[in-house]
DNA sequence: GTTGTTATTGCATCAAAGTTGCATTAATTT
DNA sequence: AAATTAATGCAACTTTGATGCAATAACAAC
């Protein structure tokens, strides 16, 4: 699993991430690429960039998945553990490069954690 | 909105979030309660008691939603910033009585937050 | 207790976000 | 250039939840 062959919907997606640092909704992707490639291929190429360790996922508050590019990410280690931030005016959602401290809990062994923080963004509160 | 007369189903829900401190997601109890209501009936009640105060909800790392009793809440003020903790083993759901501190960002406001820990389990641990 | 009002429920239907099977197409290998 | 097989498109499906509407049942007034 992951990439193997570079198409052209790949590229297009590749290119897309490359270009700033934002988070998109699947919903996002495939409404933005729908005359370039069908959405079982955008959701497709996406389970592949991430498996590849390009891009990695999550999930706000509303249940929709987003993604978003790795930084010092592989296929065999994925070290995303930053919390994101949700304008909840205009959408907008970014990763933060924030150091979170996962609290221990007794007894108990935490290995991922969801950090969602929603907000205002700087564009929105001005 | 919120809560006006005390049906028999309402007062199923209430019973079921007072016996414990688990979290429930919309589709356990759907499935549990699929003799006693309609699914339209649970998820109706659900956002009655939520408006209420009585419980809260949150989505978890699959996009499902759950809900757990309230702590101090009323239909004016939610105040429900603390994590959850999901065991990825068996499933079970948990308000955690932690305070997280939330990261201020620069220029941008912050309303809320969403933490999910994943990990395992007291009782899967062992 | 009976009647009237209207919140609540059940049922059918719909909607949105993905997922799956399969035939076709196009990268990549030989 | 031909063969191989990963990737794609399309249609159909699944899951979670929301909605419209007629029937029912709380609750208030008498
Ligand atoms: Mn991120
Ligand atoms: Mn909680
Ligand atoms: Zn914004
Ligand atoms: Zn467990």
């Amino acid at each position: 699993m992951g990439i193997i062959r570079k198409t052209k919907s790949v590229e297009t997606l590749i290119q897309l991430f490359n270009q700033g640092e934002e988070a998109y909704s699947g919903v996002y992707l495939v409404d933005r690429l729908r005359k370039k490639m069908n959405k079982t291929t955008v959701y497709r190429i996406l389970e592949r960039l991430e498996d590849e360790g390009m891009i990695h996922s999550f999930t706000d508050n509303d249940g929709l998945t987003w993604y978003a590019k790795c930084n010092g990410c592989s296929s065999s280690h994925h070290a995303d553990l930053h919390p994101h931030f949700k304008c909840r005016n205009c959408g907008k959602t970014v990763c933060l490069n924030l150091d979170i401290a996962i609290p221990s809990i007794p007894n108990r062994k935490v290995d991922s954690a969801e950090f969602l923080l929603i907000g205002v963004c700087e564009k929105c509160l001005t």
